[in-house]
DNA sequence: GTAATTGCAAATACTTTGCCACGTA
DNA sequence: TACGTGGCAAAGTATTTGCAATTAC
């Protein structure tokens, strides 16, 4: 385990969580993935099903998406999916509408400015943005 | 009715579907609102409910989304949420996450020059794009 | 020891489909 | 008439919760 999950788990231990082996290998299966995935993709890992049930993965995930450690994402699908959020790295993210594929833009995002515009023009408070671009990529096409 | 709601069943015709009530007082709602809505919100909306069941208004909206008529969105809600497809307008969102409000970002979007980018990088098909922004509302803080 | 966490199973929520009746073209 | 469309009810998929047992601190 390297010292990015121990760091992860130092902010969970800091949120009032606890060291269980559960959350160690939820935290390891997202870092390792470095991509958004679903409960169910989670629960049915070889990381995690071995270790415990999906109803724990859900409220391990509940309680860190309320520490702001993991981010859930709508994507259009029909199950959520969850990302984890390192402090000061953001993405957007490219799906194939035909096989599911998700990546990383890593283009920089061209929408802070506008958010900043919305923050101060609207009131909203803890203002953040989701962006996602819909295509057919070239295997599918 | 108004000729905009005209147009769009023309639209609907022209892709092969017939003129029915339920199509009319779908379309008709959607225009209405101006926003996107659930499937249960659009049942049970008062033009609707009366006139047909969800199951007709969840195939109804399968249909037009098929023909790039009305768009599903995510919105990070459990629940899809469907928006009319107006030809050459595209909205990106602000959505409070407290009271659950959705309305259209006026500013215009700053990601197409992005999206193009991305076209030509990786070859993708068919690219659009989804944007969203979350926050609490100067009513829920 | 105490409160947070977990597993299992049951309950919800929302979506999707089957089948036959009906209405539009 | 023929085929798209509609209603009703049932099945499917994903999420969420209750409760007693367990575990981290």
């Amino acid at each position: 385990m390297n010292q990015t999950v121990q760091d992860i788990i130092a902010n969970c231990r800091e949120a009032g969580l606890r060291r269980t082996k559960a959350l160690e290998e939820l935290i390891s299966t997202l870092l390792e993935s470095g991509r958004p995935m679903t409960l169910a993709e989670l629960a049915s890992s070889p990381r995690l099903s071995s270790q415990c049930d999906k109803a724990t993965v859900f409220r391990l995930l509940q309680r860190l998406a309320g520490h702001g450690i993991v981010r859930r994402l709508g994507l259009h699908e029909r199950a959520a999916y969850f990302a984890l959020q390192i402090p000061g790295k953001h993405s957007d993210y490219l799906i194939c509408t035909s096989c599911g594929t998700i990546e990383p833009v890593k283009a920089p995002c061209p929408v802070h400015e506008l958010e900043d515009e919305i923050r101060k023009k609207t009131g909203f408070q803890n203002l953040y943005h989701e962006l996602e671009f819909f295509g057919v990529c070239p295997k599918c096409a």
